[in-house]
DNA sequence: ATTAAATATACGTTATTTGTATTATTATAT
DNA sequence: ATATAATAATACAAATAACGTATATTTAAT
């Protein structure tokens, strides 16, 4: 029945990098296809429009991100730790992720698209919450603290991770990451005994 | 009269930069007008269409091309350190400019923008004839050999320069010109005594 | 106030893109 | 081989986007 030697593969992987490089507006579909070595039709067999390419793609991405973040919430290290490597993980997606493409998913006409990144915002949201209330009530971090002010302010680090201004300042992204994570653990208080 | 407050460089420059990004053919003029935060009246007053700014800028980063050229030519060093920031140059050059604009450039479509090309072509190429038979009168280089042979050569060494095939046998691209280079001057046979 | 330049807006025209229908190939299993 | 399903190629009307121009309004300098 099937012929089966990958045709939908080859579209998501040629709309990934023209995505990547252009954004969504700028590609078409006719584009994708060439790049794909497919057929217009071909494409329109697994797609109905640029649109679901683009939501398969954002899924996608957003599902390995979750996947990588569950790694490392679940991994066997300390909470400090564990955000060190997550600020690292988000720090190299935001290098690799082009400006062009989250330009167009922020600033997105399509209604679908937008519908998709909100829910996925929102179950991203909830699985972070959820893993912080739970760092609280076995007391790997201070329970006087809302969720949502650490959820909040963890975005904040990430996007001061990236501030030119900020990066400037070090010699080395490590040492600007270490020293910020010492911050938020510790506060700016001379530290007097080992943690917690 | 005039208001002068840089409008003509805005324009020029986000062209530039967007063009850079996307190629000539993704970008648009009312998107290069929001960019350099011009009204599209003010754009057309200076460029007719988009392939008058895309002319422009082409004949430009030529000039500063050919005036990073002839400083180099001109300067006191001899004919193999000349040749060696020749490539550099070069090399620099093809790693800033993007695959976008270079594909829209040569495969494009316009007739008046192939033609601007072309006549540029022609003119450095006469240049370098005569820069190199100049050198040849001069005893810089071997006259038993073929000026238009010579530029030939020249230009498919930038493209090897560029090929990862080569550039991964070395460890750096400093490695891979000098090694590049003394070929090019001495061949691959042993060297007796010195130069010249 | 006057004036020149730039902007914002609107709009008809042209070019591009879309999505589909139809026909022609190509591969694969029987 | 031949039937069959998948894919490609082509053509096309409909929708969309971009172009280039005209006009009214705003801005800034004299």
């Amino acid at each position: 029945m099937e012929k089966q030697s990958g045709k939908f593969e080859a579209i998501v992987s040629a709309a990934r990098s023209l995505f990547w490089k252009h954004g969504i507006r700028r590609v078409t579909i006719e584009e994708i296809c060439q790049n794909a070595g497919v057929s217009k039709m071909t494409c329109y067999k697994y797609f109905s429009n640029k649109t679901a390419i683009a939501k398969y793609l954002i899924e996608d991405m957003f599902e390995s991100g979750i996947k990588a973040y569950k790694e490392i919430y679940h991994s066997d290290i300390s909470y400090e730790e564990k955000v060190k490597k997550m600020l690292d993980l988000k720090m190299s997606n935001s290098h690799e992720m082009s400006q062009e493409l989250l330009d167009d998913i922020y600033k997105n006409q399509d209604e679908e698209l937008s519908e998709t990144i909100e829910t996925i915002k929102k179950r991203m949201i909830g699985i972070y919450l959820d893993d912080i209330r739970e760092a609280q009530k076995i007391k790997e971090i201070r329970d006087d603290v809302k969720p949502e002010f650490m959820l909040y302010f963890l975005n904040n680090l990430t996007e001061m991770l990236t501030d030119q201004r900020l990066v400037s300042i070090y010699s080395n992204p490590q040492q600007m990451i270490s020293e910020v994570m010492t911050f938020f653990f510790y506060g700016i208080m001379p530290r007097k005994n080992g943690k917690k």
